[in-house]
Parts: C-alpha cells; sequence; structure tokens
DNA sequence: TAGGCTAACTTGTCTGACAAGCAGATCAAT
DNA sequence: ATTGATCTGCTTGTCAGACAAGTTAGCCTA
C-alpha cells in the first residue's frame, strides 16, 4: 500500500499556544533571559486554561526554548532551540531541495567516517561490521529485504570511529533515510540490480576498513554515497569530491 | 566570579516520571508502537497526580519518544528519541572526553564547509564574511572581547555552502562552543598572542575562499581547527587529516 | 545604612469534573 | 454468516479551583 498523506491533524490548543510562543522567541519578540508573562496572564491572553499554558511551556521547556523556575517564573533561554539539532522541523516541512541537502551532510560525515574507522577499527568492529554485511549478502542471494542490515552496516562504520558523537549524528541522520532505502531492496530493486550494485559498494567499503586503508575506505564510502543518492534521485555534480590526503594519493589505482 | 557549579535541582516530579519512562523505552521494556499505560495508571502506579504525569507524557511528545492520539491513547514512536538529536544528554552529561569527540565532529564538518564555501560563495556570502572578519580584527587591535564575531564568521562560511542543513548543523555545533572561545578572546589570550594567532588563521580562511581555492580552503580550516583544539586543550593526534583532493594537490605550496 | 521580615506573587502539584474521540461489543438487517 | 449501524465504556484533552513551595521586592527595625 503506498503510504497515505497523514491526514492534518486536529489542532491541539497546546500545540497552537508553543508554536505562538516559539515564534515571539525565534522573531526576537522575547530577547534571551527575559521573563515569560505569567501562566495566569498567558491563559487569559490565549483564552485557554492554565493547564494548557503548562502544556505548552513543558514543550518549549523539551526543546531547549525556555527554563522555569518555582516561584520566579519562565526565561527564554541563552540560545533558545539549539539545546537540539532536528532536521525536519514541524515549521518548514522538508522538500526534495531539502533532502538532498541532508544527503550532502550525510556524504560529509559518512566519508569522514569511513576514513577514520579505518585507522582505529578493533577486530571487534570488524565483526561487527561483517554481520549485516554478510546479512545482506543473503537478501541479495535470496532477493530479499536487506534495508536493515543495510542501515547496522553503516551504524557499525560509525561504532568503528570511537567516537560517540559521531556515532550518535550517524545514526540519527542515516535513520532519516532509512526509507529511502527500500527502493534499493524491493522486488524492483532486486530485478533492476540496485541491491547488487549498492552491496558491491559496501563490499569495497569492508575491505579498505578491514586493510586498515583510510584513503581506499574513504574513496569507496565516496562512491557508495555518491551512488546512493543517484539511486533515489538526487543530484550529486556539485558535491564536494571527498577528497584524499595528498600522502594517500599513490594508493589509488 | 568562577562559575559556581550548578546547584542539584530539587527533582521535579514530572522529570523523574519522563526519565523514568525514557528509560523503559529505551532499554526496549516498551517496544516501538505499543501503547503505554493510561494515564490513570501511570498516576496511581507513580503516586502522582494525572498533571504530573501529562507534564511528563507532553516532554516525552516534544523530544519524538511518543504521540497519543485523543481517546485512544499514548504510543512509543516507531524510531524512539530519533527525531532531534542532541550532544550533551541529559542522560551521560558531557565529560572532557566527550568534548574532544564532539570538536572532532565539528572539525569534520566545519573543514567540509570550508571547501564547499569556497567552490560555491557569493560576492554577497564574501560581504556577510567580511563583516565579522572586520569586527576580530578591531578585537585583536583594542584587545576586546571577539567572542560573538568568531562565531559570526563560522556561520557566515556555513551560509556560503548555500546548504540549509549544513549551516544549521554547524551553527548548532559551533554553540556548543561558543564558551570554549572565551579563553582566546580573554585579556590572557590578548596577551598570550592566542587571539592574534586566531585571527591570522580566519584571515587565511577568508583569502582561500575568497579565491575560490576549495583546496587551500579547507587545510586553512584544517589548520584552524586544529589549532583551536590545541588552545582549549584537546590533543589531536589521532584525527583525520582533512584531506585534499588528488586534483587539488598541486595548489599546495 | 544594613539586615531581617513580611506580604504578594509565581510556579508546582493536587483534585474533581466534563467534553471529545476511540475501540470493541451488541444487535439488527440483508 | 456477513455486513452495517449503534451503543457503551474507556482514554485523552480541557477546564476550574485550591493549596504547597519558592521567589521577589518593599517595608520595617536596629
Amino acid at each position: 500500500m503506498p503510504d497515505i498523506a497523514r491526514v492534518a491533524r486536529p489542532s491541539q490548543l497546546s500545540e497552537t499556544v508553543s508554536k505562538t510562543i516559539e515564534k515571539w522567541i525565534l522573531d526576537g519578540v522575547m530577547a534571551p533571559g527575559v521573563k515569560l508573562p505569567t501562566e495566569k496572564t498567558l491563559s487569559a491572553e490565549f483564552g485557554v486554561s492554565r493547564a494548557v499554558v503548562r502544556e505548552a511551556i513543558s514543550r518549549l521547556k523539551a526543546e531547549g526554548y525556555v527554563s522555569s523556575r518555582q516561584g520566579a517564573g519562565a526565561f527564554v533561554e541563552a540560545r533558545p532551540g539549539q539545546s537540539s539539532f532536528r532536521l525536519a522541523d514541524a515549521l518548514d516541512p522538508a522538500g526534495p531541495a531539502a533532502t538532498a541537502h541532508i544527503f550532502e551532510l550525510r556524504y560529509i560525515v559518512e566519508t569522514a567516517a569511513a576514513a577514520l574507522a579505518a585507522r582505529r577499527r578493533t577486530t571487534q568492529n570488524l565483526a561487527r561490521m561483517r554481520e549485516p554485511l554478510m546479512r545482506m549478502r543473503r537478501a541479495v542471494a535470496e532477493q530479499t529485504d536487506g534495508t536493515q542490515a543495510d542501515d547496522d552496516f553503516h551504524v557499525a562504520i560509525a561504532a568503528a570511529t570511537n567516537n560517540p558523537a559521531l556515532l550518535r549524528f550517524i545514526r540519527f541522520v542515516g535513520h532519516q533515510f532509512f526509507a529511502s532505502r527500500v527502493p534499493t531492496w524491493s522486488a524492483e530493486g532486486h530485478a533492476a540490480g540496485r541491491a547488487e550494485a549498492a552491496q558491491a559498494e559496501h563490499e569495497h567499503m569492508f575491505d579498505a576498513i578491514a586493510a586498515g586503508d583510510g584513503c581506499a575506505a574513504r574513496e569507496a564510502a565516496r562512491i557508495h554515497m555518491v551512488e546512493a543518492a543517484r539511486r533515489i534521485g538526487i543530484n550529486t555534480d556539485h558535491w564536494d569530491p571527498a577528497p584524499l590526503a595528498p600522502w594517500e594519493e599513490e594508493a589509488l589505482p
């Protein structure tokens, strides 16, 4: 079943209130450090109960826009909204152009991660990469779904960088494209040879990382990312060439 | 006044409840898609009022762990917590090691951004980079604070990549180190020549980007990042050398 | 003037209630 | 027997009022 466009939810009162206050903050109407109106004032202003206002403020607290102290009031944070990073904002939903931008970001970190993984991977890391690689091999042979294994493979590479922040970011960005991997591993994808092609790229990445060759790993990851982008219809002409270090250059064929 | 260690806040009831449920989800006790206990059940279970439970769930909704439908109940999201990315988690606060990891992530994206900016920048982009650059020059000359200008400069470079996602991520990561830039622009920083050194690196970055030389821009950014890391006491020995493309290599001195 | 004290105010929590919406059961009709 | 509508209990969303806990600012006293 093709996914149905999610019906516009009936606007929740608390959401309306929180979005309004969020807009105040983002537009600079309420500068960092200033005190928000009291809950009683806001509830009167918006014409809703205090419970709704509290729920709205609770959401703003969770997203790092404000913080509140009992007895004192609620205050706009120093760097509102910068405590967490989100790609698909509810205010400006991600279009096709945004997808290309996010993929370029993924391209940057994944190629760097592959190079780092080649230099830092332990034998245990390699084992954790080999497992999803085998699952993908089987998926290609049996023409089954390898989407999850694909995801796991990239996460395993990120884990080999020994950088938890990088790992979490790659996991985060990668999950944004979880759905995009389906066309590769679908029946059509198998028939068109997309799954097989992707798997060949994965094998190259693994071999380079196993060999400890950061240069080759970066190049293999670069090719995989460019091809993956192509498979989901993203133009990569103007991308940075995920370049190699001068002393790595002679290792290329 | 040296900043005082923030005293442990008196545990908010709603925070306790939301952290507990968050842990349930992260530990897999509650799988994606399953229905949470009703608010009445939870309030009885935790021994708090329904208002507290509602506030806790509201927080979890904001962070993308659960979603709720009126009349039906609250359900664990398909990819709980993956709707937003945060570096300093409240559960495991960022230590010095984490700072190094985050800085490496910043290093990866900032060097890539510099290379992209050199290839894509418009004259308007250059003007927006020149402005904070001038402010920093003045700060060096007058031994004043250039922290904000420093931040603005890096954001202006990111903006020149013409990639909003990359811009937002660099702004996000850069702000994590806003406080770290203070030692460079403090009175001691000026006296020790740190501000002057940083400014020289900035000038090199700007010149390379203005010249449209992606290779030189990447190298200038690499040097700046490594030096900036050194200034705040981060070991960079095992970092990836932010390499150059083969065809860019001859441009190096 | 300095310091303590009080009073008003604000957020945090509790209780009870009703409205809006959902899911399963019941039941009638074809 | 299957389908369709209706009904009923349950759950979340919203409201109102109240008290507890904590803060702020002004007053008052020494």
